[in-house]
DNA sequence: ACAAAATGTCAAGTATATATTACAAAAATA
DNA sequence: TATTTTTGTAATATATACTTGACATTTTGT
């Protein structure tokens, strides 16, 4: 299940996938995967993320798949 | 920078870290080294614990740590 | 239409989240 | 106090998050 929430406030920000990935310290691969779906990325990134973005982490993580 | 929220979540359920750690089908030292900030779970298995705990990832896990 | 930028995706490698086993120490309870 | 439960903490092993590099496809801008 793709994080469409992701992808729309990272577009809200008008940042591309690797400007993302830059300001997180991640690869592009990284990001591109996380708004994919295809994996399970750890809580620090996403914090970071959120920070980078200006959501929480509920905004853009919770609910959004289960283990 | 140990998680104190975590750690009273899981005691106002009245869990042990083993109770906790069998509901989200992890070891019990998974929870135990989360607890104490020892390191940096990933976000499916926050998403778990909040739901056994009845919290929000914001509530157990925003702004605890800075990557 | 063309060029450039952004995105999707693959393969192979490295770092680290998590498991398992085991034991000691602390806390709860009788 | 004695006993049980819970917690802290190692060591070694495995699964997977994440990297790097590369190329194809799609989207955006001129």
């Amino acid at each position: 299940m793709k994080n469409l929430r992701l992808k729309a406030a990272r577009a809200g920000k008008d940042l591309s996938q690797d400007d993302l990935a830059k300001a997180v310290g991640v690869s592009r691969q990284t990001i591109n995967a996380i708004e994919k779906g295809d994996y399970n990325p750890t809580i620090n990134l996403c914090i970071s993320i959120c920070h980078v973005l200006g959501k929480t982490l509920d905004e853009l993580f919770w609910d959004e798949v289960e283990v």
